[in-house]
RNA sequence: GCUCGAGUGGUGGAAUUGGUAGACACGUUGGACUUAAAAUCCAAUGAGCAGUAAUGUUCGUGCGGGUUCAAGUCCCGCCUCGAGUACCA
């Protein structure tokens, strides 16, 4: 029989919500500490084995900081827009709002059967009104900022206007659209109000475009760049369109160079970093400029290799490119416009699906070589993306193998402009330990000097210049969706206005249906009350539109990210009715110390939040940069998938087996019905669903074997464990433990609940070192030397582990600390009491009950952590290595005279290398303290 | 294709700057306690060889080389798995 984890586990957790033992001091003198989770997306799954395993290392971290006298934050708060809930009410008709709520409730209650010490008094919800009341504010400041170049940062656009008022815009370097017209003062002031107001929009750093978006007709909205994968929609997998719609966008772009450089500054793991750059991509290189034949347009290429000018044989335009229809002779024309009609009809998917499918059509029209002045045609090819560089390329087949392929496919000629390299097979993509030939002034010249030359050369000729492009987009801001912030714009000549903040927030009206209108207006046009009256500042009925003084609101929401990209501000000042977050409190908790959270967010919230965090450090809102110094990334438990294999075309399914040379289809099988030795309960399986009922199961030796495979945890694979069993079965600690003990935290690993017992054991040894005959009883008198040692090298080797986030080791020190006294039968108060507080952070419930049984009345997360003391870590230094009558280890040639038992030897301890002499031989000694010994003669 | 990780007993995994590989746990085997079982406790457990035994000895961290007195760890070349990304010019 067990120690009573119930009683205790349930005692303590009234316990701590009742005196808010974990409620963060406000603004005291004691150094801070921030700890952050990703706040979880409340899904009607709850939560399963996998999620805890990040929130459980945090809040060991969290509670072992308090013990070190830090003043913690550790916040948790919903993600609680998003589209689950909302398809979900487009099935049920339940508002979102419902299921939401109760998605919360039932993760509230998971989360706190695992004594989590959140400070729940700062909880946050970002479809809360009074939270995204902020987000909406954040989204007016981006509207009314645009980005300076000069200054490189964010400015009000009130400053642009001035400027513009003043000068025009012709001393302005500023990050905005790159078709944005030159303007003078005088032409500014001769623009209407709402001409004005579209020209801003160049520059705002949120601003409405038509833009080519990836619209996912199935789900009926537009999709950010990192939510679609692999040419489908990250959640559902449906296939997604490149589109031209007027959407919202972030210019997220503004702020590349600054993400990209930034990552220097945090302690990320590297991996994460890397996705972030390649996310990024930045290329260096040339813009370039090729005069069109009889016209004065040029086309301007983006390439990384402006060193091989000389063998560019033609020019590719992608089908999309504004200047296609101009350029193509009459004698193309009909080529040209179904070539362009085709790749247009082909889906993202289609085009990735057939890379390697070449494609073009020649325009009839050529373009003169920058230098040589030869003519050189231009072509057509979906290879050449519209949304990247120019959406046009220099092609120079010998030197890339794209352009080879086209090239030979097409029968263009090729030119080798590289010295005693041979192109007859493939292209010459290497630039490294390469001599340019047939390249007039660059002959004999290296890669990286023909590119400073050329870059000079095209500089002076004006027809070209050295020139930085990223692949990171501008971020699409709109969704078609019911189940988000709304946006806080009306429409007035169709330019849209900000509404006063004072008005703030918006608040999402009710819609009788949540699928998007029959004319494809987002579900917010099923809203009768959406108009925004600007006498009396507030939402009124479509009817009183009249475009004088009532105008209808945006239609769309915001994305899943926008409340997410700053609520880790929120938190620190989360009933703040007057700002997002005071200065005081910001000024206080700075940023997050230690985030926790998974990789898959890499590319997506990681990289908006750091983006919105700079944007806000422009504007001087926040005092910091970065908003999270340090950020692991927790593995994903993953699940162990049991299948049961019919053979095909019948009812029958066989055991493991049974199955060779057989024509089988695996089927998922729950796994609460198999046993660890893969043995499946058949009787159980008939009555889980009825397809199975009827089946007949072919056993072998008695059982039916099951096959495993490891996947990800998910309710349509019947993978799926639920803490509240373990919970119920062996107590939180044990799995709080247990988890940690599985593995490092950033390593994915599938769970197997085989070892738990290991770790229950332990606590239930713990417990009994405290117990004689279930009686608690202590011993008061000093502790052994034997003992005193195993504490604090314990004490010594958890600190380090936890302040290194090697928490599956600290839980083995545990294990053995506990074997150790067990063995030597301590109870000694003067160990015991300083081992419980060291544990406290792993297993927070026995440890307070055993702190209580010791007689103390405060909870045990005030108490001070114990300190190494290094007079009881002395190692058996006495006898190893000082002096070598102990075992040692000779390295020593063949055909030597000396025996070993001869040697003796005196070694320093600090010297790692020293000669000695045995009277005649000299002899090297390397001596590595406290480790081995070579001597070689 | 490119970028980044990772390969250690039957299993999960330990191993500071290169310094006794396999900590800790699971599993397995044997034993104690028990009428019996559960629970608990004790012992053994990388592989091979020699020995009644203590013990000795060889091989062992995906493969092949190298550096070093010393390599799981560093270098070069491969193989396998995982993640990210992909006509990015």
């Amino acid at each position: 029989m067990g120690y009573p984890f119930h009683e205790i586990e349930h005692k303590w957790q009234a316990f701590w919500a009742k005196k808010q033992t974990f409620k963060a001091q406000e603004l005291n003198d004691k150094p801070k500490y921030y700890v952050l989770d990703m706040f979880p997306y409340p899904s009607g799954a709850g939560l399963h084995v996998g999620h805890p395993l990040g929130y459980i290392a945090s809040d060991i971290v969290t509670r072992y900081k308090r013990h070190k006298g830090f003043n913690v934050l550790h916040p948790q708060g919903y993600d609680s827009f998003g589209l689950p809930a909302e398809q979900y009410a487009i099935q049920t008709g339940q508002h979102p709002a419902i299921t939401t709520k109760a998605n919360i409730k039932r993760y509230r209650e998971q989360l706190d059967r695992l004594g989590f010490s959140f400070d729940w008094s700062r909880e946050v919800r970002t479809s809360d009104p009074a939270y995204y009341r902020w987000t909406q504010w954040i989204f007016s400041l981006l509207f009314d900022s645009w980005y300076d170049t000069d200054k490189n940062k964010a400015r009000p656009i009130n400053e642009l206007i001035r400027i513009i008022e003043q000068a025009g815009t012709s001393d302005i370097n500023a990050l905005c659209d790159d078709d944005t017209p030159a303007l003078s003062a005088n032409a500014w002031k001769k623009l209407k109000p709402h001409e004005q107001q579209a020209y801003l929009l160049y520059y705002r750093l949120t601003y409405l475009a038509e833009t080519e978006v990836n619209w996912c007709p199935a789900l009926g909205t537009v999709l950010a760049n990192d939510e679609v994968v692999q040419g489908v929609s990250e959640r559902g997998g449906h296939p997604v369109e490149r589109k031209k719609m007027k959407q919202w966008s972030m210019r997220i772009s503004a702020y590349a160079d600054r993400l990209l450089q930034g990552l220097n500054d945090i302690d990320w793991p590297e991996p994460l970093k890397e996705m972030q750059r390649n996310w990024i991509g930045k290329s260096i290189g040339a813009s370039v400029r090729f005069q069109i034949e009889n016209s004065t347009k040029e086309i301007e290429v983006f390439t990384t290799r402006p060193d091989t000018l000389f063998g560019v044989t033609f020019l590719t335009l992608a089908p999309e490119h504004d200047w296609v229809d101009e350029l193509t002779t009459a004698a193309q024309k009909e080529a040209v416009s179904s070539y362009v009609r085709q790749s247009a009809q082909r889906s993202e998917r289609d085009r990735m699906s057939e890379v390697s499918k070449i494609t073009g059509v020649f325009t009839g029209a050529y373009a003169h070589h920058p230098i040589t002045n030869e003519k050189v045609p231009i072509w057509i090819g979906d290879y050449v993306l519209a949304g990247y560089g120019t959406g046009a390329v220099m092609a120079v087949p010998c030197g890339d193998q794209r352009d080879f392929d086209f090239a030979t496919h097409f029968n263009i000629p090729i030119k080798n402009i590289f010295k005693d390299v041979d192109i007859s097979k493939a292209a010459h993509v290497a630039k490294e330990n390469t001599v340019m030939a047939q390249s007039d002034f660059l002959d004999g010249l290296s890669y990286e000097e023909a590119t400073i030359k050329v870059i000079e050369q095209l500089t002076q000729s004006g027809m070209g210049e050295g020139a930085v492009t990223y692949r990171l987009r501008d971020a699409v801001f709109s969704r078609q969706r019911y189940w988000g912030e709304p946006i806080p714009v009306y429409y007035v000549n169709d330019q849209p206005q900000l509404i006063d903040e004072a008005y703030l927030p918006l608040i999402l009206p009710e819609v009788s249906k949540y699928l998007p209108t029959e004319d494809g207006a987002p579900p917010l046009g099923n809203a009768t009350d959406w108009a925004w009256d600007t006498q009396q500042n507030r939402v009124v009925s479509n009817d009183l539109i009249d475009y004088k003084t009532v105008f209808p609101l945006e239609k769309n929401t915001m994305p899943g990210w926008a409340g997410s990209s700053w609520y880790f501000n929120r938190y620190m000042d989360p009933h703040n009715q007057e700002v997002f977050a005071s200065k005081e409190a910001l000024n206080y908790w700075k940023e997050v110390d230690l985030y926790l959270g998974g990789s898959e967010h890499a590319t997506g919230h990681l990289l908006y939040a750091r983006f919105w965090q700079y944007f806000l450090y422009d504007m001087g809102l926040v005092p910091v940069q970065n908003f999270a110094k340090k950020l692991i990334n927790q593995g994903m438990i993953l699940g162990e998938s049991a299948f049961a294999y019919r053979l095909k075309d019948s009812q029958t399914f066989l055991s493991k087996g049974l199955c060779s040379g057989k024509e089988v289809v695996p089927v998922h099988v729950d796994v609460s019905l198999v046993s660890h030795q893969n043995e499946l309960d058949v009787a159980a399986v008939k009555k889980w669903q009825p397809h199975f009922a009827d089946a007949t199961f072919e056993l072998e030796n008695g059982k039916f074997i099951v096959g495993r495979e490891v996947e990800k945890m998910s309710k349509s694979k019947y993978n799926v464990v639920n803490p509240d069993a373990i919970c119920y079965q062996y107590g939180a600690d044990t799995l709080r433990m247990y988890e940690m003990f599985l593995g490092p935290v950033e390593q994915a690993k599938p769970w197997n609940t085989a070892g738990i017992s290991g770790v229950y054991n332990f606590l239930n040894k713990y417990w009994r070192l405290f117990h004689q005959e279930n009686t608690f009883s202590l011993n008061d008198t000093p502790a052994s030397k034997e003992a005193l040692k195993i504490l604090h090298k314990t004490i010594e080797k958890v600190t380090q582990d936890i302040e290194q986030f090697s928490l599956n080791t600290s839980v083995s020190s545990f294990m053995i600390a506990t074997n150790e006294l067990t063995a030597l039968k301590c109870t000694n108060r003067e160990i015991l009491e300083p081992l419980t507080v060291l544990l406290a952070p792993f297993a927070p419930h026995i440890c307070e009950e055993l702190w209580a049984l010791m007689g103390h009345k405060e909870s045990i997360s005030t108490v001070p952590y114990p300190v190494a003391d290094p007079q009881h870590l002395q190692e058996d230094t006495k006898e190893y290595p000082i002096s070598f009558n102990g075992k040692l280890r000779f390295t020593l040639p063949l055909g030597t005279a000396l025996s070993k038992d001869e040697i003796e030897v005196a070694v320093m301890q600090d010297d790692r290398t020293q000669t000695y002499l045995d009277g005649k031989t000299p002899i090297k000694v390397i001596v590595v303290p406290n480790k081995i010994v070579n001597i070689v003669i």
